[in-house]
RNA sequence: GCGAGAGUGGCGGAACUGGCAGACGCACUGGACUUAGGAUCCAGCCCGCAUUGUCGGAUAGGGGUUCGACUCCCCUCUCUCGCACCA
C-alpha cells in the first residue's frame, strides 16, 4: 500500500491541470458566468499565511462553482507599485523595479505551489505601462469632465529627509527616520478625485447590496456621513467677508454666542494680518496643526483656542459675536467654520467657559427651566424654544425646517446636507507609481498630456535620491516636455498616483487584461462584470471598497461599464493571528528563535503576549512556505479552513495542522487499504434493501451532501462542512472496523459514501482527492465532475428523539415516530414518569410542543 | 476619541430561525498493538458535590423580555479592525 506523498502527489496534479488547461476560461454565452476575485497581493517578497488563507477560501469557492457548472472567471495579478518597494530599494541598494518583479516570480510559484486554480493567462502587474496606460487615459477623462482637480492640501514634511511622510511614517509626531526630528505641515498643491460627486448614490447604494456584509455597509454609510442641515451666514465686521458655517442645529442659532474658524481656514490669516493678534494667533495654529486631527477633536483633549480680535454678526439676533480659531473644529468637515452655541453644545460650552464666554439658553425641557449661571453641562435633549424671537415656543425639532427657512427669506443661509466624505488626495511625492498625465505650462496653464502621447512612461533607469526622495522632479529628461498648445517649455507632473487608483479597477482590467485598443474590450467586461464573489481582509472594509465602488460609477457613467455597483456579493474575512514572543533584552522574537521557552540568544526566559495578527514588527509569522514543504499544500489549505469560519480572526496553532496532516492520512487509508473493493463495487443504487448500520451510512452519505452543500452555498462555513465530512469518515471507519464480513451491497453503500466524501472535499483539497479518485477507479480529474446532490428521501428518519422540559428544564428524553401529531406528542410526554415525579401534585398550565424538537410542561 | 465588530471548556470552534450548550478537531489522561512510537486503534475529557444524580452551576460581568436566551433589549468590561499619504 502506498503512503500518503503530498509532494509526489500534488505536483503531479498540478502539472495534470495545467497540461489540461482546466481554469483558462474564455465568454460562453451557453454558460452562467461566475466571476471570482480574492484581493490582489501586494508583492511584498513571499507569500504569508493572510495570502493562504484569502486564497485557499477564495479556492474553494472557485472550484465548488467550477463543479456546479459554471464558466468561472478566477484571475490573479499583482498590486506592484507602492512604498515597501522603495524602502526595499534603500535598504538592498537595489531598485523598486527589480525587486518588485523578483518578488512577483517567487510569489507566483509560491501561488502555484499551493494549487490555486487561477486563470494564469489573465495575470496582471499594475505597475506594467501596459496597465497604468489606461488609468492615466481614465485620469485626463476625469480631468476633462472635472472630476479630477488640483488643490492646495497640507502634507506631513520631515525637515531633514526633505521629502513628504506618508501617516505610517510619523512616530510621535517626528518623522521614523529621524525620530528627533518633528514632522511639519506643508502646503502643497494636489490631485484630487471628485469622490464626494458620488457621494449621495455611493450612499444609496449601501441598501442595494444585499451580498455584502451589513457591518460593512454600515461603516460605508458612517463613513460618507450624510447629515441634514443649514449653511448659515455670519458677516464679519468691518469687512466685506461672510462666513459660511455648516451646522446642522440651526434651530440653536439664536443663542450662537460666538464663532470659531478651523485652524486651517484661509480667513484666520486674511482677518489677523497686520493686527496685534496676528503672531498670537498664527503661534496656535501652527502648535495645533502639529496634533493630528483626530486626536486634537477628541473628546478628552482640552478645547483649546485663541481669539482673532475680529467681531461677526449673528444673523438671528444681529448682535456682534467675537470670532475665534479653535482646536477642535475640523477644516475638512463643514466649511471648516462653527458657529458656538455653548448652551446646547459640549464641546462649545467647555470652550466658553474656558475663555469666559458668554452663554445663552435658547432651548429648554418642558417642565423645567434653564439658566445659565447654573448650568454644568450643555443641555443637548430636545425641548421649547426660548430668546429665540418669533420662534419662542416653538419645539426644536419643529424649528429646524421654520429657522431654516426664515434664514433663507433673509438671504442668510440655506437648507443643505453635507458629507463627511472628502475628495480623495491622490498626489504621491514618490517616484515608485503611476505618472499623473499633467503638464504645466507656463503661458497656458495647467493641461492634460495629449492621449495619443500616453503612456507618460515612469522611467526605470533612475534611482531613488537620498532620504527616499522621488528622482522624478531633478530628472530634467523626465520632467521637461513641450506644451502641445503653444510648442514652448512646458514641466511634467511629477508626483505619482496613489495606489489604491489601481486597485479601483484591477477588477474590470481582468476581463480583458491584454486588450490594447482601450482599457477594456467592451463585449468581454459586459459579459463578465460584476464580480460575484469578492473576498479580502476586513481592513479593507472601507477604503478600497469605497474607492472601487466610486470608480465603477465613474466608468460607467464614462461608458465603460453597464453595471452601477463592482461587488455583488462580499466576504470579508479575519486575521490570521498568533502569540508574540519577547525577550526582555532582544525585543520580540520570531516563533523559531524560541527554544523551550527560552531566547536562544541569550537563555533568558520569553514573555508570551496575547494573540495578535501576525506582521513583520510583532514577529509573530509562520513561513507557509515551510509548512508546504513539510506537509503539502493540501493539508495547510485543510488547516485554515477547518480551524474557524472564514469571518472570524484565525487562531494559528502548529498542532492544528498536525491534526489536518491526520486527517488527510486516514482519508488516504480508507481508500488505500479498501481500493480492490472500492473500485470494483457498484455505487450504491438507493434501492436494495440495507441493514439498520448500512442504512445509516447511507443516510448520513445524504446528510453530508445537504450539509457541506448548504455550508459553502449559504454561508462559506467551511470550518463545519468539514467537520461533516470528518464525521462521516467516522461513520464509515466505525462500520468497517466493526464488520467481520462485509457484502457486495455493503461495498456498494460504503463506495457510495467514500465517492461522495471524495468528491466533497475536492475544494478543499483539491490534490490529494484527484489522486483517491483516480484509485476508486474513475477517470482522472474532478474539476469536470458533478457536485453531487442528496436524495430527500434518503434524508427521512423514521423517529426521533425527542427532549421533555418540564419548567424550561431537560427531564426527560423520549423517542417518537416523526410521523406523531402533536397531541400524541403532548400525551406521550406527560406519561412520561420522570415527568410525573416533577409535575407532582402541581397544576399544568401550559405545554408547548415544538414538533421533532422539545416539549415543555409550564406548572 | 469617533465608527464598526467580537467575547462559549486547557485551546480552535459548534449550536444556522429563541428550543438538549460544548458537534468536529487539538491538547491531555488511561488502555490496546508494538523492539520502539511523535504511527494506528479503543476509552475518558466544562466546573462542583459531606446526596456521583436524567443532580446543581456555567456561554466576559450585571440587569431585563420569554414557557424557554450563547441567540433579543439595556448597562459595564476586555479585545480586534478602520480613521482618509501603509497596502
Amino acid at each position: 500500500m502506498k503512503k500518503y506523498d503530498p509532494q509526489a502527489v500534488e505536483v503531479r496534479w498540478q502539472s495534470f491541470w495545467e497540461e489540461e488547461g482546466y481554469f483558462e476560461v474564455t465568454e460562453d454565452k451557453t454558460r452562467k458566468k461566475y466571476y471570482l476575485l480574492e484581493m490582489f497581493p501586494y508583492p511584498s517578497g513571499k507569500i504569508h499565511m493572510g495570502h493562504v488563507r484569502n486564497y485557499a477560501i477564495g479556492d474553494v469557492v472557485a472550484r465548488y462553482k467550477w463543479m456546479r457548472g459554471f464558466n468561472v472567471l478566477h484571475p490573479m495579478g499583482w498590486d506592484a507599485f507602492g512604498m515597501p518597494a522603495e524602502n526595499a530599494a534603500i535598504e538592498n541598494n537595489t531598485h523598486p523595479a527589480k525587486w518588485t518583479y523578483e518578488n512577483i516570480d517567487y510569489m507566483r510559484a509560491q501561488l502555484q505551489r499551493m494549487g490555486f486554480s487561477y486563470d494564469w493567462d489573465r495575470e496582471l502587474a499594475t505597475c506594467r505601462p501596459e496597465y497604468y496606460r489606461w488609468e492615466q487615459l481614465v485620469f485626463l477623462k476625469m480631468f476633462n469632465e472635472g472630476l479630477a482637480y488640483r488643490k492646495k492640501t497640507y502634507v506631513n514634511w520631515c525637515g531633514l529627509c526633505q521629502t513628504v511622510l506618508a501617516n505610517e511614517q510619523v512616530v510621535d509626531g517626528c518623522c521614523w527616520r529621524h525620530l528627533d526630528q518633528e514632522v511639519v505641515l506643508k502646503e502643497m498643491d494636489s490631485w484630487f478625485l471628485k469622490i464626494t460627486d458620488y457621494a449621495k448614490e455611493l450612499l444609496e447604494y449601501c441598501d442595494k447590496l444585499p451580498g455584502w456584509p451589513e457591518k460593512v455597509l454600515t461603516m460605508q454609510r458612517n463613513w460618507i456621513g450624510e447629515s441634514h442641515g443649514a449653511i448659515i451666514r455670519f458677516p464679519v465686521i468691518d469687512s466685506d467677508h461672510v462666513i459660511e458655517v455648516f451646522t446642522t442645529r440651526q434651530d440653536t442659532v439664536f443663542g450662537a454666542t460666538f464663532l470659531c474658524f478651523a485652524p486651517e481656514h484661509p480667513l484666520v490669516h486674511e482677518l489677523t494680518e497686520g493686527s496685534d493678534r496676528a503672531k498670537e494667533v498664527a503661534e496656535f495654529v501652527e502648535r495645533t496643526l502639529k496634533v493630528e486631527a483626530f486626536l486634537r477633536t477628541a473628546d478628552f483633549t482640552v478645547k483649546e483656542g485663541v481669539f482673532t480680535g475680529r467681531y461677526c454678526l449673528n444673523p438671528a439676533t444681529e448682535e456682534e459675536i467675537p470670532i475665534y480659531v479653535a482646536n477642535f473644529v475640523l477644516y475638512e468637515y463643514g466649511t471648516g467654520a462653527i458657529m458656538a452655541v455653548p448652551t446646547h453644545d459640549q464641546r462649545d460650552f467647555e470652550f466658553a467657559k474656558k475663555y469666559g464666554l458668554s452663554l445663552r439658553v435658547v432651548i429648554k425641557p418642558e417642565d423645567r427651566d434653564l439658566t445659565e449661571e447654573e448650568m454644568a453641562e450643555a443641555y443637548v435633549d430636545e425641548g421649547v424654544l426660548v430668546n429665540s424671537g418669533q420662534f419662542n415656543g416653538t419645539r426644536n425639532m419643529e424649528a429646524l425646517d421654520k429657522i431654516a427657512d426664515y434664514l433663507e427669506s433673509k438671504g442668510m443661509g440655506h437648507k443643505t446636507v453635507n458629507f463627511r466624505l472628502k475628495d480623495w488626495g491622490i498626489s504621491r511625492q514618490r517616484y515608485w507609481g503611476a505618472p499623473i498625465p499633467i503638464l504645466y505650462c507656463a503661458k497656458c496653464g495647467v493641461g492634460p498630456v495629449p492621449e495619443d502621447q500616453l503612456p507618460v512612461l515612469l522611467p526605470l533607469d533612475l534611482d531613488l535620491k537620498e532620504g527616499g526622495r522621488s528622482p522624478l522632479p531633478h530628472e530634467a529628461s523626465f520632467y521637461e516636455t513641450k506644451c502641445p498648445h503653444c510648442g514652448g517649455p512646458a514641466t511634467r507632473e511629477t508626483d505619482t498616483m496613489d495606489t489604491f487608483v489601481e486597485s479601483s479597477w484591477y477588477f474590470d482590467r481582468f476581463t480583458s487584461p491584454r486588450y490594447e485598443n482601450g482599457p477594456f474590450d467592451t463585449e468581454k467586461i459586459a459579459y463578465w462584470m460584476p464580480v460575484d464573489q469578492y473576498i479580502g481582509g476586513i481592513e479593507h472594509a472601507i477604503m478600497h471598497l469605497l474607492y472601487s465602488r466610486f470608480y465603477t460609477k465613474v466608468l460607467r457613467d464614462m461608458g465603460y461599464l453597464e453595471v452601477d455597483e463592482p461587488f455583488t456579493n462580499l466576504l470579508t474575512q479575519g486575521m490570521v493571528c498568533k502569540e508574540t514572543f519577547r525577550c526582555r533584552q532582544h525585543g520580540y522574537l520570531f516563533p523559531e528563535e524560541v527554544k523551550e521557552g527560552r531566547c536562544m540568544q541569550c537563555g533568558k526566559g520569553i514573555e508570551t503576549g496575547s494573540s495578535v495578527k501576525m506582521s513583520k514588527s510583532t514577529k509573530n509569522i509562520v513561513d507557509p512556505q515551510k509548512l508546504i514543504d513539510r506537509y503539502g499544500a493540501d493539508t495547510v489549505r485543510m488547516f485554515c479552513l477547518f480551524a474557524s469560519p472564514p469571518e472570524r480572526d484565525l487562531e494559528w496553532s502548529d498542532e492544528g495542522v498536525e491534526g489536518a496532516w491526520r486527517f488527510l492520512n486516514r482519508v488516504w487509508r480508507l481508500v488505500t487499504e479498501n481500493r480492490e473493493h472500492l473500485s470494483n463495487a457498484k455505487p450504491y443504487d438507493g434501492i436494495l434493501p440495507l441493514s439498520p448500520d448500512l442504512k445509516d451510512i447511507h443516510r448520513k452519505t445524504h446528510q453530508t451532501i445537504k450539509k457541506v452543500t448548504d455550508d459553502i452555498e449559504d454561508r462559506f462555513h467551511f470550518n463545519t462542512a468539514i467537520s461533516a465530512i470528518m464525521e462521516l469518515l467516522n461513520k464509515i471507519n466505525q462500520f468497517l472496523n466493526n464488520s467481520a464480513e462485509i457484502s457486495e451491497v455493503a461495498w456498494s453503500a460504503i463506495k457510495e459514501a467514500v465517492d461522495t466524501m471524495v468528491i466533497l472535499l475536492h475544494p478543499v483539497v483539491p490534490h490529494i482527492t484527484d489522486e483517491l479518485w483516480e484509485m476508486l477507479g474513475h477517470p482522472q480529474g474532478l474539476t469536470t465532475v458533478s457536485w453531487p446532490t442528496y436524495r430527500e428521501e434518503a434524508l427521512e428518519e423514521e423517529s426521533r428523539l425527542v427532549v421533555i422540559q418540564v419548567n424550561g428544564k431537560v427531564r426527560s428524553r423520549m423517542e417518537i415516530p416523526v410521523s406523531l401529531a402533536e397531541k400524541e406528542i403532548q400525551d406521550q410526554a406527560l406519561r412520561d414518569k420522570r415527568v410525573q415525579s416533577f409535575i407532582g401534585d402541581k397544576e399544568v398550565k401550559r405545554v408547548i410542543v415544538v414538533q421533532k424538537k422539545l416539549v415543555n410542561v409550564v406548572v
